[in-house]
DNA sequence: GCTCTAATTCACTATCTAGTTACTTACAAA
DNA sequence: TTTGTAAGTAACTAGATAGTGAATTAGAGC
């Protein structure tokens, strides 16, 4: 997948283009102390100099990478139109978009377990990452007192706390499931698997916002 | 802290054990990849040769160190002694204890995280970690088991999801703290956030488990 | 066609890094 | 006191590794 025959015209954003994209799979794979300049150089079909040309060092490169994953992850969020949803249909969609997300982008997470390896300084110089994260914050915000209006939901919950939670069954359960089958001697990588987790992480979450039944 | 006096007399077992700490903090840290033995001799105050002498190489190194780990979380739990409580008083116990383990003990979620980027090519190899596995996960049973007979709990809860429930919420939270504060531009990383969180988590676990009021 | 800028290449370096060879030395058992 | 074994040391290697210097070349604007 990493050799489609490449041009020797000259074409500086596919070359950027090619960088990022084995950048984002070398930094994910091994993690940033693991990535290799000249691997990411190799894969991408791109001279080495050329990284350095368009990115200045492997931080910086990594820093780029990081910031990428997480605009893609916060524009599909954003095409979901939560908001306009019963808030009930939204947060369990939010839910499964989310696992789902994580399942199809493994490199997400673990560019971002690379990230708070290094407790965050690189996204802490970045300056778009505030930007994008503003409206993913307000939207289970805004579902929640939604929720709390139709008295579908109690009232008091931190959308932050919820939002945590939220990434946190999904998350934790994908990045951990390698060691988690051999604590749990269960297959946890299977496709029923996944659908198992993903009920389950469903029904945490509204037992979790909804009235008590009476 | 690592410049306590080494006496020039031979004591492998000190020897191993500074080897060991050093390791644990240098893994921990940078990840698997991003360690260096180099640093580990330094730091342990071992000659380089030693780590090669009782550890082999810097793979079966990592395993023994993330070993350890492993031992050290499961004989805290067992000491807790949760299955002669009260089912509500045990499970609040776990969560409790569970956050405060990973707190206390940031390099277990760090060499745990390294672990699951190599998709546990190490830890699958270790013998010792089913053994001590077996006990921990049949406790959560047990409790929940006890929690149903007494008319606590809902039947038909699966354990295994139920820890690893436990373990995601203040797992992921600690872990990603420093990009979850960037996020969601607030500090999670302060005693009053803390305990907001461990309350939201105790929540949480509760209105998963328990009969829904009347 | 000319020219200037930016894309691209190649060869190079200084340093690092996991792992090793070959040695010395402390000390427990005899 | 002797001796065998394991503890410990020092100096080294082969290959990586992030980053650079300096040149070459495609092609857009003129």
């Amino acid at each position: 997948m990493d050799d489609k025959p490449i041009s020797r015209k000259r074409d500086p954003s596919a070359t950027k283009m090619r960088i990022l994209l084995a950048a984002k799979k070398e930094f994910s794979n091994k993690g940033l102390g693991g990535a290799r300049i000249d691997e990411i150089a190799l894969k991408s079909k791109a001279n080495k100099r050329m990284i350095y040309h368009y990115f200045g060092n492997k931080e910086a490169l990594f820093l780029k990478t990081l910031e990428d994953a997480y605009v893609d992850i916060r524009s599909a969020e954003q095409s979901l139109n939560l908001t306009a949803l019963d808030p009930e249909e939204a947060l369990i969609k939010l839910v499964k978009f989310t696992w789902n997300y994580y399942l199809k982008n493994p490199e997400f997470i673990t560019l971002v377990n690379s990230e708070n390896l290094h407790k965050g300084k690189h996204l802490k110089t970045s300056k778009i990452i505030e930007e994008i994260s503003n409206k993913f914050v307000s939207m289970v915000g805004t579902i929640l007192d939604k929720g709390v209006e139709s008295g579908q939901f109690r009232a008091g919950i931190d959308p932050v706390q919820l939002n945590i939670t939220i990434a946190a069954i999904g998350y934790y359960y994908l990045t951990n499931r390698y060691t988690g089958a051999i604590v749990y001697q269960r297959d946890l990588d299977s496709i029923a698997a996944y659908e198992e987790r993903l009920n389950f992480n469903v029904e945490t979450i509204l037992r979790l916002v909804k009235i008590d039944a009476h």
